[in-house]
DNA sequence: CTGAAAGCGCTTACAG
DNA sequence: CTGAAAGCGCTTACAG
């Protein structure tokens, strides 16, 4: 049940608390004898004694914790890539990342409450209530970009990127096959827009959008469907859509890209092996990454946040459309 | 900055903190005045007030945390499943889930010590004297099942099956499929030893091992050298890595199964919509996630763990192989 | 029926 | 050069 104290430190070093917290925290300022402070390291090393954050955090009112908040999506790699590297990032300041689904209404109030984080970094946006009751509470809020007017929502260029592909290809009729999950719908209605305006400004009809599951037959469905309105090529919400869509080709008996162009969005590590292998578009998932370590070490320096890196997403030429 | 106080609400409400204490924690055998109590709930509310969990932590030694580490190989959307189960689980009893990868050699003591969760779920296995040093600060260690003697490991058992259905399928000569990530070799080389025992036990030569990368040229250098050596089915450590091999033998102009039959293990999501459809192996996650928010509840309530569920991995027969 | 007081483990002015 | 004391916000015996 123990744990050791600083107190049990101090008092089989023979000295008080104060002397061995300023020891252990190398505070500054404080010429301790060399003899006094090595017997102190010494005790608190033989008797495994970790400071109680609680208390620390307690006193200090700040904890050395930076809390993740993720979306309830299933976040797939290029988070856990993010999140890889925040966390490299952060453990060099001595910061411990820690990550939270957000899950149905459970309120995060709760959560930040409890574990005090030192920041809290938002890859889902929070309610502006939230925002403010935690900066009054000290934490330092990280949000997404998201609501920055200033930096331009790269879901539409996405969508632009896979129609002027298809149309690139030859395509004059345009499908586009988004998803049934309704959680990354504003992801899926913001690509579509792109897809949309692309079509408009190069004089094409309308794509004709159909949500197609990650599954076989529902892939096939769809594809009958866009056959049979004379679609050409189809550009899918994501990776994962597209390979619904190519399994449907497939069984359909179409040939890809010539009978019908199909194009993703991540460039999933699957994506290169797909037959054929699928043409995606990408963002920068590293520098992106890099942004957002950068964000948090700005937030806890206290300075100005760097500018958004410009880097627009781009295409992944392959062979399926 | 602020922060309020349970002293705050107590003036405002012109009680004791005893008081706030009693009536926020619903305290039993302690009748406070209706009046009261409902004055106090109402202070509270409108100040917006929220206990400091690391005052609550300090006092009470125990919060209401439970902090999950996750391995540091890439976790796929299998252990999102089992975290998604356990969270939903655990807030029914007010505990909060929080994900901690390890990275690299950053100590697990600092972090448990910092969080003081109440229960610390491990996904990947845990020094002895790690688990040791938890439970003596009376954590809850909830440790992968890997140790357990009476647990059969299931990973021999899932090469097993592999081998048993190429052979089924005609298959003389094995090739199996490794991975080059050494953070999986322990469960790499579990399986591939099931490949082997059954090629042992058929009479059939030892597995011809080759490392795959998840791309196209690893799994075409693979597969040609797999076809020299008369190999006419593989089993590869995982989906990913048999997608390469469908993608080397897509490119070395072979029939898959025909010309060569591939399975795989985990059925992940683009299992289905391969070319061919990938059979694969797949051991139920439902009940796995089930079973760790048990030991979760059970180490929770102090009763005994409940036995391990003995579903063995099943195939999932498609094309492939 | 409610309040004053102690104490969880830590850090940091403030005295010696 | 080092120690006694206060206080972070909470809960809970213990008194009234």
């Amino acid at each position: 049940m123990a744990g050791v104290t600083s107190a049990d430190v101090a008092r089989e070093s023979g000295v008080s608390r104060t002397t061995v917290s300023y020891v252990l925290n190398g505070t500054p300022n404080t010429s301790i004898s060399d003899a006094t402070r090595r017997r102190v390291l010494e005790t608190a090393a033989r008797l495994g004694y970790a400071p109680s954050a609680a208390a620390r955090t307690l006193r200090s009112g700040r904890s050395d914790l930076v809390l993740c908040v993720l979306p309830d999506w299933p976040v797939g790699p290029v988070v856990e890539t993010m999140l890889d590297h925040l966390a490299d990032e952060l453990a060099g300041r001595g910061l411990s990342v820690l990550v939270h689904h957000v899950r149905g209404e459970r309120p995060l109030t709760e959560l930040w409450r409890t574990v005090t984080p030192r920041t809290v970094v938002g890859l889902t946006p929070f309610a502006p209530d939230e925002v403010q009751a935690m900066r009054r509470a000290g934490i330092q809020v990280v949000d997404t970009d998201a609501g920055d007017p200033d930096v331009e929502d790269p879901q539409p260029r996405i969508g632009r990127i896979q129609a002027e592909r298809l149309v690139a290809g030859g395509r004059t009729r345009i499908g586009y096959a988004t998803t049934s999950d309704r959680r990354v719908a504003e992801f899926a209605d913001a690509r579509l827009a792109g897809v949309r305006a692309a079509c408009a400004e190069l004089g094409l009809a309308d794509p004709l959008v159909i949500a197609v599951d990650v599954d076989a037959a529902s892939g096939t469905a769809a594809v009958d469907a866009w056959r049979a309105a004379g679609v050409g090529g189809v550009a899918a919400y994501n990776d994962e859509v597209a390979f619904a869509v190519l399994a449907g080709a497939r069984i359909a008996g179409l040939a890809v890209p010539e009978d019908l162009a199909v194009i993703g969005v991540d460039d999933v590590p699957l994506a290169a092996l797909a037959s054929p292998p699928l043409t995606t578009v990408t963002q920068s998932i590293d520098r992106e990454a890099e942004h957002l370590a950068a964000r948090v070490l700005a937030a806890l320096d206290g300075v100005e946040p760097p500018p958004h890196p410009h880097d627009a997403p781009k295409l992944v030429p392959r062979e399926s459309a």
